[in-house]
DNA sequence: CGCACGGTTGAGGACATTCAAAAAACGTGG
DNA sequence: CCACGTTTTTTGAATGTCCTCAACCGTGCG
């Protein structure tokens, strides 16, 4: 699957920088604007595999993750499922869904979160120009990481997703300095969000193991050897 | 960015429901705020090929295409690319774009478009709480959107892309009942769309036309033999 | 201890890609 | 209007990647 337009190559591309920036700042003030609807806020918990809120389900409240990691995924009948991203604490889920939610939230580890009446948060939105600004904001980080991913899925081989995979989740969990990585999510998870089978993704991580570009001391921890070279391949298909 | 305000359309659907159901809703709303900015609108236009405005541009502008048709693609730089979305007459492009347009805009077609200056547009959608919700919707339906696509190109195997990408155009230009459908890009513009070779796209293309779901006059019309099943194939290896 | 479950690895096959070439459409200039 | 060169589209054959099916391994738990 690469596709493409083009298959000229040139670039020397020097292995680093990603080819489809997505900002990936931390939306701070949405935070503290949620934080003032502290009262109002239900704090909720779910384990395993719980479901948070399905698709279809009339979007009555803003959910903000505290602690766990949740999935966004969409079912259809006949048991196939993509998994649109994974949801760690601090990140918001709800916002874009202004009556029924799009997607599904199941929890994938323990989580722990705060739920806040859109009603009320609507109205709070109505006479603050800053909250709003920031919602806006969220929602167009949101389209920016949906094309990222858009981008992943359509123009890399399942090497390359896996390590770009690995590379987003160290962002996300602020591990951007660190080497250990611990991925809550089972494989079925990941081979779900790539658009792999469950198999590939083993062997994709089984292939960065045999280079040294990672180590997995065990299905849930991933040790980052090379960062470097991690993230030349997961920019796609430059010199690999 | 991206996506659109998209199109009408109920849609009988005959066949059966489509299993990632996208509000495919005019916004109205939003063609008529901007009509009022009439005044500071510039009125553009470019030829096939031309590039609008290039990711990582200044988003001084938010385009209304007026006629045509227009790609958003993310290039990189050993030749692969990726397109987003294809926007049609009504359809707006940037609003997500803060700073920075996210994704190249290019002619597809003969276009021609309406800039509206950011800044004005901000300015009045700072005392205007319709036109802001307007906007909400537009963002939200962009994501939904974004992740509808996701879900094709990771769920889907090559005939079912190609076809469900018939029927989105279908939805997109209008031609909910016709069966007449023009489709002003190339091949391989379709094949970076559906993360697709090109020879892929054509053969897909041929056994739909096989299988008289299509007849194919010429590269750029495709007609419509059979819509019930072209949306049964779209949705999955449900029944297919 | 034995079972269940998630993860890993192997073999074979399906599907999409690549390379190659022919056919059709398009534009230009005579 | 036609001839010509260029580009786009289509088809064919071979290859490669990923998927499916299946067995195996390791861990945790009753």
């Amino acid at each position: 699957m690469k596709s493409n337009t083009a298959r000229l190559h040139a670039v020397p591309d020097t292995g680093n920088s990603d080819t489809f920036a997505v900002p990936e700042i931390r939306q701070e003030g949405l935070s503290e604007h949620l934080a003032r609807l502290n009262g109002t806020a239900l704090r909720l918990h779910f384990h395993r595999s719980e479901t948070i809120a399905a698709a279809g389900d009339t979007a009555a409240y803003v959910y903000v993750l505290s602690s766990g990691c949740i999935r966004l995924s969409h079912h259809v009948a006949d048991g196939r499922r993509h998994i649109a991203d994974f949801l760690f604490s601090g990140d918001i889920f709800g916002l874009g869904d202004a009556s029924f939610f799009a997607l599904s939230a199941e929890a994938v580890s323990p989580v722990t979160l705060a739920a806040y009446p859109r009603a009320v948060f609507d109205r709070l939105g109505e006479g603050n120009n800053h909250l709003r600004s920031d919602i806006f904001a969220h929602l167009s980080l949101a389209i920016a990481q949906a094309h990222r991913h858009l981008f992943l899925v359509s123009c890399l081989n399942a090497r390359e997703r896996v390590a770009a995979f690995l590379v987003r989740m160290m962002e996300k969990t602020q591990l951007v300095l660190g080497v250990r990585l611990d991925l809550p999510m089972p494989r079925q998870d990941i081979a779900d969000h790539l658009g792999l089978s469950i198999e590939t993704v083993c062997r994709a991580l089984a292939a960065l193991k045999a280079e040294a570009v990672i180590e997995v001391p065990n299905a849930h921890v991933i040790v980052m050897r090379d960062i470097g070279m991690l993230r030349a391949i997961a920019s796609g298909p430059s010199q690999s």
